[in-house]
RNA sequence: GCUCCCUUCGUCUAGCGGUCUAGGACAUAGCCCUCUCAAGGCUAAGAUCGCGGGUUCGAACCCCGCAGGGAGCGCCA
């Protein structure tokens, strides 16, 4: 049998690090094993889901490049469905009709709370003679549970977990607006996307025993289940908004590749050996759900930032180039020669972590004007440093092939004539040319920058 | 409170009874390279394997307690 497994978010919110990092693991698996990978949207929380999250989970899906092949299905489309199931079940005497109002129920809860009980239903409408529904009576159904025995799920990643049915309560499986609920809704549709691995975050798992009760009672084989460990921020807390971008998009936005952050993402509670790197290809070769550990990881977005510059190592000065131009745009840089400002970025490549980064100390290239750092002014564009600068419009003015080796010999030269050590000829340069103090080899920014726009800065830097 | 789960350097992890005086990676520090900064190379520091008991000739690995942390306990998903 063809595996066959889905991601199934809910659009209530932006594609986050932990559902990226469950659907990653799912789409592996389902690459690895040859089977199927899809796409459900659970947007039964009318409340909370909107069509945004939902376009901009998809986005991100497809920023991931995690291609589903089924999907995406959407639970709101399967009501009728839902509502026969319940029925069955209701027929079958294996649900019941619970009267009990919201209030009551809440106010039961906090009972139990205080008394240091499991808040768990009662089971007071479970026994009752039915009444006839032609009444219009609100009421929520409930899935008449077993009381005893106990309830095991074979778990892939965490091996056996037992609960017991008693500590297991009769669950809604449909509102009284007639609405199913969660834990109804996914065994019915996994029952019927005939999904063979169900793989989740394990915040899931203390709702597994309850899904495999739903599954005996509606007589459907199991799927195996896997339940992966949560990611953490800093703090050893779930991730949440107040740890900074939670949203992969966001991670795109700082210029981040696809493959960096799949790599990553993979990393967390996964490891093969002492492997570091890899490339889509070799992940789908090396994913193993049983290798995945049981503990929760931190989120790291140095260790992110490495794999993004190790990713960014492989690419052509061509890639990095149009990668990067959405950068300078944003930052209002219009670059009209490409020839120079391949050049420019790739002069720059090795510095930045990310596209956003490139970008950023690429921009001295490309501005007019650039701005001095103060620092970097006063330590190097003092008498000392204009006199260098004086000297070097000079001799540069005389090259007619501005290249890299060209200016490097006037340097040369006048190291030898004036027995100046290089970085004092070269730091005024840097400063007078980027701004800062740091930059690429200054004769390839020169060169790159051109004699026109190098005499200029000069001749604007000694007027400073 | 109750139920379930987790626990190896700051962080991600290797380890699946002897090869562990615990390996790799990020971050940190230093050195080399060098016109600055990176990249790259080398080195250092950093984990009494949460704690306490067992089992065993032998335990990070198996068992039992304890502690800490997490998740769930919704007419949310």
């Amino acid at each position: 049998m063809t595996c066959r497994v889905r991601f199934a978010p809910s659009p209530t919110g932006n594609l986050h690090i932990g559902g990226a990092r469950t659907a990653l693991f799912n789409y592996l698996f389902a690459r690895k094993k040859g089977g199927k990978f899809i796409l459900r949207i659970e947007d039964t929380d009318i409340e909370r889901s909107t069509k945004e999250f939902e376009k901009s989970i998809l986005e991100g899906m497809r920023w991931l490049e995690m291609e589903w092949d089924e999907g995406p299905i959407y639970q709101m489309q399967r009501m009728d469905r839902y509502k026969a199931k319940v029925q069955e079940l209701l027929d079958a005497g294996k649900a019941y009709r619970c009267y009990c109002t919201a209030q009551e129920l809440e106010a039961k809860r906090q009972l139990a709370m205080k008394e240091g009980r499991k808040p768990k239903y009662d089971g007071k409408c479970r026994d009752l003679e039915p009444r006839n529904p032609s009444t219009q009576e609100r009421c929520s159904i409930r899935f008449k549970a077993p009381t005893e025995g106990t309830t095991v799920v074979h778990d892939i990643c965490r091996g056996d977990v037992s609960f017991e049915n008693k500590e297991l309560d009769d669950l809604i499986i449909a509102r009284s607006d007639g609405t199913p609920t969660y834990n109804f809704t996914v065994v019915v549709d996994d029952m019927d996307m005939q999904i063979t691995h169900v793989i989740r975050g394990d915040d899931h798992i203390n709702n597994t025993p309850r899904q495999i009760l739903l599954y005996e009672a509606l007589g459907f084989p199991l799927p195996q289940f896997a339940h992966l460990p949560m990611i953490f921020g800093p703090d050893k807390k779930k991730l949440s908004k107040r740890h900074g971008a939670v949203s992969v998009i966001e991670y795109q936005e700082q210029g981040f590749l696809p493959s960096a952050m799949q790599n990553y993402l993979a990393r967390l509670g996964w490891a093969h050996g002492d492997q570091e790197i890899f490339t889509k290809e070799e992940l789908i070769q090396a994913f193993d759900l049983e290798q995945v550990g049981k503990s929760p990881s931190v989120f790291d977005i140095e260790k992110l930032k490495w794999v993004n510059s190790q990713h960014m190592l492989k690419l052509s000065n061509d890639e990095i180039f149009d990668r990067t131009v959405p950068f300078l745009e944003k930052r209002g840089i219009k670059v009209n020669d490409r020839t120079m400002g391949i050049k420019a970025v790739t002069s720059e490549r090795e510095r930045g972590r990310t596209f956003d980064e490139l970008a950023e100390i690429s921009t001295f290239y490309f501005r007019d004007v650039i701005e001095f750092d103060p620092k970097s002014k006063d330590k190097w564009l003092n008498d000392e440093g204009k006199k260098t600068l004086s000297v070097l419009v000079e001799r540069l003015s005389g090259i007619e092939d501005f290249s890299d080796h060209n200016i490097g010999e006037v340097f040369k030269k006048l190291i030898e004539e004036t027995g100046k050590k290089m970085l004092d000829l070269a730091q005024p340069c840097r400063v007078a040319l980027t701004g800062t103090t740091v930059s690429p080899g200054i004769y390839e920014v020169m060169a790159i920058l051109g004699k026109d726009a190098v005499l200029n800065r000069f001749k604007r830097a000694i007027a400073a």
